[in-house]
DNA sequence: ATAATATGGTGAT
DNA sequence: TCACCCTATTATC
């Protein structure tokens, strides 16, 4: 389940339950097992996350100047148990076995060694994230206000704009009344700005809920108003994606692809 | 048993 | 724009 908001949350659950614990490393799948050598026995210094990208840097006994890199893509998942853990069940990549707490990695696009020139490369490919304090919003904005592409697109490139995927750019999309259809440069500033400071109020509450919810708790689609996000059902968390009907207005959704995925949109509310 | 699907990304054409 | 990589779960035959 992996957007933004997960690999952040992911890098504070393994800050807590690993950081400064000196750790046992394999790959009882096989597709690591250099890594895991090289890994086996450091402990966690940092692990932080920009966009989709999550960073463990390590304290190696020998030390070379290496941390983990992971990606998800778009199946990759942590699992976390409780130490001694049980034999790893299905293709474990990555087991990081500490004193309490043992966590899997499986099918990870990316799981490998950076030194700081390869850490620096992706950074520079990537865009502002959301959900780094204090970030400047100013190159997302003007990236989308100068383009042609279409809005939906550019909420998914991530050198744009770094942490956003298919769920939230649907919802975003809704939430500012926009056609994921419409050009860049056909939007305000202001509209962009707001898009932005939106992004960052739902990917925190992504952090926070360890899921996505897009419905505001005192949306009037709502019968009873939430005095919070935690507890709504399923149905009633997004307002469009993967939905049949509308949340707000229960007009029938719309659905077409753009970047390669499948975007859905209110045809009444959104132009 | 096999297929379809999923919140992602890369590299070739 | 497409093929392909990574894996688990759910749906369908």
């Amino acid at each position: 389940m992996p957007e933004g908001h997960t690999i952040h949350r992911l890098a504070r659950e393994l800050r807590r339950d690993l950081r400064g614990r000196t750790l046992e490393v394999s790959s009882p799948q096989g597709r690591f097992a250099h890594g895991a050598e090289v890994l086996d026995g450091a402990a966690l210094a940092k692990a932080w996350a920009h966009g989709k990208h999550l960073f463990l840097e390590l304290d190696p006994p020998e030390a070379p100047p290496e941390r983990l890199h992971i990606h998800l893509g778009l199946f990759g998942k942590f699992r976390r148990r409780a130490t001694p853990a049980p034999e790893p069940y299905g293709a474990v990549r990555l087991r990081f076995a500490g004193p309490e707490w043992t966590w899997d990695l499986s099918g990870p696009t990316a799981c490998e060694l950076l030194d700081d020139d390869g850490r620096d490369r992706i950074l520079a490919r990537l865009g502002p994230d959301p959900l780094r304090p204090r970030t400047d919003p100013e190159p997302f904005i003007s990236a989308v206000t100068r383009s042609k592409r279409s809005i939906g697109v550019l909420l998914m490139d991530q050198s744009v704009i770094a942490g956003v995927g298919n769920v939230y750019r649907s919802e975003l999309c809704f939430r500012h009344g926009i056609d994921p259809r419409r050009r860049g440069v056909d939007l305000d500033r202001d509209t962009v700005a707001a898009m932005w400071d939106d992004t960052v109020a739902l990917l925190t509450v992504g952090v926070r809920l360890g899921r996505i919810v897009t419905v505001e708790p005192d949306d009037p689609c709502l019968e009873t108003p939430r005095t919070t996000m935690a507890k709504l059902p399923r149905a009633d968390r997004l307002y469009v994606y993967r939905r049949q009907h509308c949340r707000r207005c229960d007009a029938p959704v719309e659905w077409f692809d753009l970047a390669n995925r499948r975007v859905y949109a209110c045809p009444v509310e959104q132009h």
